[in-house]
DNA sequence: TTATACTAAAATCTCGAAACTATTCGAAAT
DNA sequence: ATTTCGAATAGTTTCGAGATTTTAGTATAA
């Protein structure tokens, strides 16, 4: 059973999910004891995560990862900004009915644990489960673009995007702006607006373009 | 001296420039012995490939060249076409008259060449010189986006469109039509036309939306 | 005190062989 | 003639040790 693959991911995920502090040096040396295996297949790993950008890497310095800076925030906020609108027009012109009811499952499915959410004690267990279904409708309101290249453009993207965010924007991203830009964005999918889909997609995510949002 | 940039630098360069067949094999082993170092030196320069999209990868099969396929040069152009307008839209707007001199100066090298290049008995010579000018000409138009991640996205997209591209194209795409397109993408970036800008760069990538180019 | 040079320790990079997996090819069975 | 099986070959992945380079610490000189 080849191993490299379930490192690549453990890593992919943790490093997108906040699992290793902001910069934190990454020693192939050290991560190798976690994962039972030697030290070159951690670094084959961690060459593959720094070309798609979640990890830092320097000749002879080794690897790390990357530091949060709001340039960068604003500027994956731009490029999903670019992707998304594009995707979501293409998917309007291309998707027909399937592509619909899939927006509409998909937003279904996030709006239940979103209002679970808003009245639960503790929140920090919906967390991942609210992640996962967000990522899950961005991705679907991209889905039938026609374009794998593009999805898998945006699947980058959005990757580095939720790593430079904050602890607290990770966590309490839900917050109830966004559960209303979410019903918006369908609405303008559904409608087949192509003006008003791009529109809403800007103001969901135009919060981060500020470079103004506070830490926890 | 580290050695493992190099062979990446160097493979990158020839899957780009048509180097390999499309399809081919990238056996380590083999090319372990014309870079005279170790398999798993070129193995990870080959991963590293892999997540450019410059190499496929399969689990226990391997790296190959990737095939060449017409939907993905329409993909591919696509983006192209998303990205440099945006660029070049964000860097008439932010990027003054050091811009504008470097247009200038980048459209003159690449028109001088064109012009070389069209009276020239043996093109073949010219055909390196013209690539780079053309990249550099593109890669100036969106220079001033003031966005490191578009511009780094570019030159990906850019490289595997070059990958895609058939030996025919990629000789002689130098045709007149494109020196007269090049023209036309300057002066519109100049005059700051925002709209125009965008016109002209669709339509110098337009060529490569059909489908219906020949190979050699 | 500040700067420089040297040394020891730590980290990174490369290597070649061993372990593992896929493919090929030919023999036996249908 | 075709299919199935298994051995032999070819190719891929992992490993840990050794070579190289960076970093940190200490001593010496300005």
């Amino acid at each position: 059973m080849p191993q490299e693959f379930d490192i690549f991911r453990n890593l992919h995920e943790r490093l997108v999910s906040g699992g290793f502090e902001h910069g934190a040096k990454l020693r192939a040396e050290v991560l190798r004891e976690e994962f039972d295996c030697s030290a070159s297949t951690v670094r084959e790993a961690l060459f593959r995560l720094s070309t798609l950008g979640l990890v830092d890497f320097q000749e002879q310095k080794g690897f790390r990862v990357p530091n949060r800076s709001p340039a960068k925030l604003i500027e994956l906020t731009h490029m999903r900004i670019l992707l998304e609108s594009e995707g979501a027009v293409m998917s309007i012109r291309n998707g027909g009915i399937r592509w619909e009811a899939k927006m509409t499952a998909a937003h279904h499915q996030l709006s239940h644990i979103e209002k679970r959410i808003s009245g639960a004690d503790n929140r920090t267990e919906y967390i991942e489960l609210w992640s996962d279904a967000e990522r899950e409708f961005h991705q679907t309101l991209i889905s039938a673009c026609g374009s794998e290249t593009l999805k898998e453009m945006h699947a980058r993207i959005y990757a580095m995007f939720r790593q430079q965010l904050m602890v607290s924007d990770r966590r309490f991203g839900f917050i109830s702006e966004n559960i209303e830009h979410h019903a918006q964005i369908l609405k303008a999918a559904i409608s087949g607006s192509e003006q008003m889909t791009r529109q809403k997609i800007h103001d969901h995510l135009a919060r981060h373009l500020t470079g103004m949002t506070l830490d926890a």
